[in-house]
DNA sequence: AGAATAGTGTCTTTCAGACACTATTTG
DNA sequence: CAAATAGTGTCTGAAAGACACTATTCT
């Protein structure tokens, strides 16, 4: 591993995010216009590069990918980065892509980042973006870059641990109902699960949801029972897992 | 997305693997002994640095991740890039790893990969590593970096892909038995399944194995009926599972 | 023969999914 | 009341795991 800098080509290293939420029932993307070469005026995905630094002292200063991810996100939302709002986002790495000729200017290596969120403002147009808005998933029309393909990639993540971890909670506020629970695993995957069946599964599941004793002010639009409201439970993993209908097939 | 190199400090990218197979019925993780500082002499997952130039006509060249994945690999293990034992090689990313102090000349982003092999050569000690050899997992001590950390996500990642992919072929040559299969699940997993369960419930998951209607030349070494040989089949997912026997703790 | 290994039968329990049903609330 | 939504009961079939059993081949 030996190294010398200017043996080699200058690359940079970058983070996208493929920032998901739930607006009126449907699956969201969070993209920007963008406003310069290459790519000017096309959608992508929001992201930016790793900042890294020595100081005064010669020391190494920087941000690590985590980091940086929750920076972009913040930029983009207009938040604090440290706000509530922010921490109660999950974020994930999804992976990190490498095609020589994925940036026409130079070696950029970007890695991948997947943000969920209930409650994200409405995006403000930051720094080198013309715009910014929550994007239906199913209308991201040409995105720039290899973009499609990050995002492709995002939402098969997301589908996917839905069924064995509680991250639809991280889709909804702190505290929810079973129905709202289910519109998440509706929008993400497409179909509408069984209500009553997923009603029990989602109670049998140990620390996936914790009855807080409450119910709901009052019931649907056009009449309905109110309905009892959870937070998240403890846990990480969920055992049996809520699979996708489409998932057994043989 | 504005981008003037000169204004970051310069960062590397490498890649690092975490080369596992299986010898003597444990599971093994390719490890080379530094031959330089930092961390001289200590092991250390094999890695090098991505490579990308510029050609004489200004154009960007260089390696995309996968590719400098299969060169490391192919270095340390003595076989030219391309050689049909590394073909049969399972290559896939795993994370990268950014915190700013995980080595302390440079700013270095690590791209890291599990590969897994059913029978790759010794190694031989390539480049910048003083020597290389697979050792069982349960010895290594004290890697070089965040190496620990980075070996231990490749277990889990390996394990778990074990439940629900055919990886498990990855690990055995392209013909097999049922026992040489249910091997490679105890040995990565550490608990050997149940022998009949397991042989019935392998062959009860489409396309995870194709009966060749053969059976080995003998039996045990102390008796025991001859079995069949089988070879991988065309599956990608497993439905239904193979769970580890620790899967289901509620 | 006896030990060792391959492979099958069968039972119990868990869970997914279908579907019908009860419970409650709204207009 | 009727419609709508929340939540439960019950059945069927798939599959996991325990365990006993049969089948075959070695010394």
């Amino acid at each position: 591993m030996d190294y010398d800098p200017r043996a080699y080509e200058p690359a940079a290293v970058t983070v996208d995010i493929v920032a998901l939420t739930i607006r009126d029932g449907a699956l969201h993307v969070l993209l920007v216009e963008r406003g310069e070469e290459p790519f000017l005026g096309r959608l992508a995905l929001p992201g930016g590069f790793v900042r890294s630094s020595r100081d005064a002292a010669g020391r190494l200063r920087g941000e690590t990918l985590d980091q940086a991810a929750v920076r972009e996100l913040a930029e983009e939302t207009g938040l604090r980065p440290g706000h509530a709002r922010l921490r109660r986002v999950h974020l994930e790495q999804l992976a990190t892509y490498s095609a020589v000729d994925r940036d026409p200017r130079m070696r950029v290596f970007s890695v991948a980042y997947l943000a969920l969120a209930a409650d994200l403002p409405d995006p403000v147009a930051g720094g080198d973006a013309a715009a910014a808005a929550w994007v239906p998933v199913g209308e991201t029309r040409r995105l720039a870059f290899d973009h499609a393909a990050i995002l492709a990639d995002g939402l098969e993540r997301a589908r996917a641990k839905l069924e064995y971890t509680p991250l639809a909670t991280s889709f909804v506020g702190p505290e929810f109902t079973i129905a709202e629970l289910r519109a998440v695993y509706a929008a993400v995957w497409g179909v509408d699960p069984h209500a009553g069946n997923f009603h029990r599964k989602v109670l049998s599941v140990p620390g996936f949801v914790v009855d807080l004793d409450t119910v709901t002010s009052r019931g649907g639009e056009r009449g309905g029972r109110r309905s009892r409201i959870y937070k998240a439970g403890d846990a990480t993993l969920l055992h049996p897992a809520i699979l996708r209908p489409s998932g057994g097939e043989s």
